[in-house]
RNA sequence: CGCGGAGUGGAGCAGUUCGGUAGCUCGUCGGGCUCAUAACCCGAAGGUCGUUGGUUCAAAUCCAGCCUCCGCAACCA
């Protein structure tokens, strides 16, 4: 009976087209999944879509379709983007799936029963048209973010989850046990999250309708975490009869997220599974985003690089190999098209590639394709069949740790070692000399067996292309995990068949053009809604904002705060204080003694436990940042402006 | 003083636990080789290890202060 694995993605949010960033995270976990598959492991390999909420019942209201019209459409751009990287999953879950509802209804239930869900009231500001509640930090200028109108105090049933009873077993899962992947997060949650306090959890909703209903409360939907993590054993069978595995499979070996979804499958996931007393999951691994040139990938930077594209430049593989061996653990990864370009020249293309190419030509020019079964070893063996030998060992240890760039620096090691190997034996040379004979089929069967062994354990990093290595080597055969541990597998007369080149060069400079071309012709298209403007006014709703001229008497850093000023003002009516965002672009001696415009009639807040009555203008700059407008210093203090 | 991480040749990183010759990949330059995808192999140049001080026979490594960057939190009226 072999052990059973289970690995997960997180399900993705199809309110827009897979990125690269997606890609990343399914990318390793089939690489690990297969593996766990060619280890002899039973592999569950589980992906999906969270195809509830909110955003997507506007987005579909957006194009004219029903919410399931708008994702059905999606899923299939999901579903064919992982076909054509190769991602060989055994499920996929959507949060729409009959079953899925079945079992999250039935979660919900339990926890209300066991005393975990329980009713309660949301309060805070809301918006009736737009029938949504927002935080008084999500306000915009104290309206409502999305349509600009007045929002009213008010109350709405919720039902909250109580976090706080496992609060401690949570600190202790993350900072005394190794579920989390890397464990230097931890720090980071506990201090932010569970040290201030586990507030409840608002686990449901009224103000939309796209969701899972809650079954003994009509008019409820259940919010997105009960909904969305159940996905994890619901896709298992979990409270519903579509699946039978949950017994096989939980607790999951692995779920890989990327650090912006650490903290709801470090903190929420734990409790929810504590509230039903299920086990927890063994790992969550966490990596970073991929980053374009240190800039956080955005549709509105125009820097998007769209799988589809690349891989259709370059191919499926030779994708999954650059962001698998780019990508630490933990840390973010600086990724752009000429890093990419530059990897797969010099790992794909020249080390292994040209490895394959002219061992393969040499047996072919050398012994007709086919080897002779005469052997001498010598000089320069031993130390590329023990690296080779001990090879899978390495890898075995570091896909533990879900370390994938470094397994991939370890097998390209032997690579590098077997094309030196070559300078080394100069078979060349030996091809000369007819006595020798024997010892040129050591050396180019040593050669061969490198390129198996490396072959076998990159299968599971690059499924389309190692298949027509492995056969042009004459391995098809004997590409297993147990040979990949031995040394002298293939038979001594072992044939090869010469083929296509499996990688080939890349022309950077070229290239580089041609991507920042696709990006640029791209581009255009994604920044015409920036250009927004307002619905027209009348002359009335313009007046109903007061702006005034006032001079800067003081001004000072918010302690605690990293963007803003304090500034005191002089506005001709008895002064005032106001906070402002700006000390990235401003100092406080910038602005004392200067003239600035100021909102006088907005709502005071509380900013950083600083009053702010007012609002300084100021311009919004094509670089980010902000352009104070100061008038002219001619213009008396407490001066309308209209 | 909100919490945490990081500053190492041109670029990206390892080394810091437990002080003892500063290492890897890419790039640059020089050489070698000709089996191969202008590839492969060897060699060289290039670093006051952010900064200041302390401990020590000895500090990238330990201690203290400072500077800069990044993440999380807060927050951009």
């Amino acid at each position: 009976m072999s052990k059973p694995y289970y690995i997960t993605t997180p399900i993705y949010y199809p309110s827009g087209n897979p990125h690269i960033g997606n890609c990343y995270t399914t990318v390793a976990c089939d690489s690990i999944a297969r593996y766990r598959r060619m280890q002899g492991r039973d592999v569950m390999f589980l992906t999906g879509t969270d195809e509830h909420g909110l955003k997507i019942e506007q987005k579909a209201a957006e194009k004219g379709v029903t919410p399931k019209e708008y994702v059905d459409e999606i899923v299939e751009i999901f579903k064919r983007l992982w076909k054509f990287m190769n991602i060989d999953y055994d499920r996929y879950i959507r949060t729409t799936d009959d079953y899925h509802i079945k079992s999250v209804q039935k979660i919900f239930k339990e926890l209300y029963d066991r005393g975990y869900i329980y009713k309660g009231e949301y309060s805070g500001k809301y918006c009736t048209p737009c029938e949504s509640f927002w935080t008084d930090s999500q306000l915009v200028d104290g309206k409502c973010p999305e349509c600009g109108r007045e929002v009213t105090e008010a109350k709405e049933e919720a039902y909250f989850f109580k976090m706080s009873p496992f609060a401690d077993r949570i600190e202790k899962l993350l900072t005394e046990t190794d579920y989390l992947q890397p464990k230097s997060r931890a720090v980071e949650l506990v201090n932010n999250f569970i040290k201030p306090g586990l507030e409840d959890l608002c686990v449901s909703r009224t103000t939309f309708k796209w969701g899972i209903p809650v079954t003994f409360d009509e008019g409820h939907v259940v919010y997105v975490w009960i909904d969305a993590l159940s996905n994890y054993i619901t896709a298992l069978g979990f409270y519903n009869d579509e699946y039978n595995d949950y017994d096989k499979f939980w607790p999951a070996d692995v779920h890989m997220v990327a650090k912006d979804i650490m903290r709801f499958h470090a903190i929420i996931w734990p409790a929810m599974l504590m509230a039903l007393e299920l086990p927890l999951p063994k790992h969550l691994a966490v990596h970073g985003w991929i980053t374009f040139n240190g800039q956080k990938m955005s549709k509105s930077l125009g820097n998007v690089i769209d799988p589809f594209i690349l891989g259709e430049r370059y191919g499926a593989d030779a994708i999954r190999y650059s962001i698998l061996r780019e990508m630490a653990l933990g840390a973010d990864s600086s990724f752009s098209n000429e890093i990419m370009i530059n990897r797969i020249n010099s790992d794909l293309a020249n080390d292994y590639g040209n490895l394959v190419s002219r061992t393969v030509a040499m047996v072919n020019k050398y012994f007709d394709k086919k080897l002779i079964t005469d052997r001498e070893s010598g000089e320069f063996d031993d130390e590329l069949i023990s690296m080779c030998k001990s090879l899978c060992e390495k890898t075995d240890a570091l896909i533990d740790k879900t370390e994938l760039n470094n397994v991939l620096a370890e097998i390209f090691n032997v690579i590098s070692r077997a094309n030196k190997y070559i300078d080394e034996t100069t078979p060349w040379i030996l091809a000369k000399d007819e006595s020798k004979k024997a010892r040129l089929a050591t050396v180019l069967y040593n050669l061969l067996e490198a390129i198996r062994i490396t072959s076998t354990l990159l299968s599971c990093f690059m499924p389309a292309t190692m298949p027509k290595a492995l056969e042009q080597i004459g391995a098809s055969d004997y590409a297993t995990y147990e040979n990949a541990k031995k040394f002298g597998v293939l038979p001594l007369d072992v044939e090869v068949n010469p083929g296509e080149v499996l990688f080939p060069r890349i022309d950077v400079e070229k290239e580089i053009d041609e991507l920042n071309n696709i990006i640029k012709n791209n581009a255009p298209a994604d920044e015409k809604p920036k250009a927004e403007t307002l619905p027209e006014i009348t002359i009335d709703d313009f007046s109903k904002v007061e702006l005034i001229v006032a001079k800067v008497l003081e001004c000072e850093k918010v302690k605690r705060s990293k963007k803003l000023l304090k500034l005191q003002l002089d506005d001709g009516r008895g002064g005032r204080q106001v906070v402002s965002g700006i000390s990235d672009w401003y100092a406080p001696e910038d602005l004392i003694g200067k003239k600035v415009i100021v909102v006088a009639n907005l709502k005071p807040v509380k900013l950083c436990g600083e009053m702010s009555n007012g609002m300084i203008c100021a311009a919004d700059m094509p670089d980010g940042s902000a352009g104070v407008i100061f008038p002219d210093q001619s213009i008396p203090v407490g001066s309308k402006i209209r």
